[in-house]
DNA sequence: AATAAAGTTTAGACAAATCTAAATATTTTG
DNA sequence: CAAAATATTTAGATTTGTCTAAACTTTATT
């Protein structure tokens, strides 16, 4: 199979959403793509003539069992190539997504095997997402809540919802990176805030915005 | 300067063409980027536009000093990668030109310092090849003759003028590689083919096709 | 110097990926 | 359920990179 880079970019998109939902939306790709409607229909008819999707016109899409095993190929390269530039590289975690967006295109199975095996075949990448291994299987790590919503009080910081240079820049500087124990002070109905403190440092209050965005698992 | 795929490999073939000649002409680009002379004349028009070459119709292509400051950053990912792919990766020498071809349109000179520096800033890649520094700089491999012109009798292979897998193998299955010491045992005019030994080995002869291809500094 | 050969450019076409504006279908709402 | 709102598709352009075939220019040959 011969894809192009847009048609990868696409692809991974279309995983990333069908995440739950039955069935991805038009404009839900061209939002999470940064492009047009019309673009989206266009290549969706591309990608079902390559048999990688399902679609009829007007009732979404969905991907075939061969767009799904593209899809975690392209997400495997996406995060060893995250995890190299962090670990070898000195990269620091808001830095690499977008230079993965492009290592990621560069299809060698070859490569992608040595790469992970000099990387001590890690299993997650720098933002706690899971690596896919080498058959496409992906630990669902479904232990994971957002901090808005965790029950405990005692927790660890296991992802991150959001790549953004914005949030992962707020956490750099909060001192809030993936294993950092977090004990929940207080939690404010009023704009569902969360007073947080970390050990040797005085507690803090984030905002709802930031807490979904940080997946925690209880200690 | 925003570059497509396509014309950063358009200056780097005209960078290589240029060694030597005055100027480089259509058919020249066109074989060695294997596409059609046509194709060349508008992918002169557009890089003219950018003021990347100098073109005037029929009468050939040089590079501006825009366009080999340029051409120089490209081959200096090109080269790292395939540094990184032997040394780290653990790949041939054969296997890391193609793999190259599509890393080094990666753009990020970030990325291209901090890899550099992880290889421990080397001056050559697997294949005696200079890489150019962060400024452009590339060392002059001065002093390095093609075996079949050299004139000592003790040489050492230093690079090799062909990156096709169909030589590289060759010179593999005949414990031919960088840093290989070599005594020239007899030249033969006939087809000017060179009988040469390798330490512990028995004497073999080599085609002037290949002696052409290696080239060796005296020792 | 005239002609042949080789090299180069132009004209016109096509595929990929995108866009805007208009048309059409689906979903929501009063 | 019909009208309004929202979502999606189509029609028609545009940009980039490529091609073939024909025209043109330069160069080599007799
Ligand atoms: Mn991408
Ligand atoms: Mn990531
Ligand atoms: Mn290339
Ligand atoms: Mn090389």
């Amino acid at each position: 199979m011969n894809l192009t880079i847009a048609e990868e970019n696409y692809i991974k998109s279309i995983f990333k959403l069908q995440e739950g939902t039955e069935t991805v939306s038009t404009n839900a790709i061209a939002y999470e793509l940064d492009t047009k409607p019309a673009s989206v229909t266009d290549m969706a008819k591309k990608l079902k003539e390559k048999k990688l999707i399902d679609y009829e016109k007007y009732h979404g899409i969905t991907l075939t069992a061969e767009g799904k095993k593209i899809a975690l190929q392209i997400i495997r390269r996406h995060r060893l190539w995250e995890c190299f530039l962090v670990d070898k590289l000195s990269f620091s975690w808001e830095e690499v997504h977008e230079l993965a967006e492009e290592l990621e295109h560069v299809r060698s199975e070859k490569l992608t095997t040595r790469l992970s095996d000099f990387l001590g075949n890690p299993t997650t990448d720098p933002h706690g997402d899971p690596i896919p291994d080498a058959q496409g299987k992906m630990n669902k790590i479904r232990s994971l809540q957002p901090l808005d919503k965790a029950a405990a009080k005692r927790l660890e910081v296991a992802a991150v919802n959001d790549q953004s240079t914005a949030l992962l820049e707020f956490l750099n500087a909060k001192g809030i990176r993936l294993g950092t124990q977090i004990e929940v002070i207080e939690r404010y109905e009023f704009d569902n805030s969360v007073e947080i403190k970390i050990k040797n440092q005085p507690a803090f209050t984030i905002s709802e915005q930031v807490s979904k965005n940080i997946l925690v698992r209880p200690l």
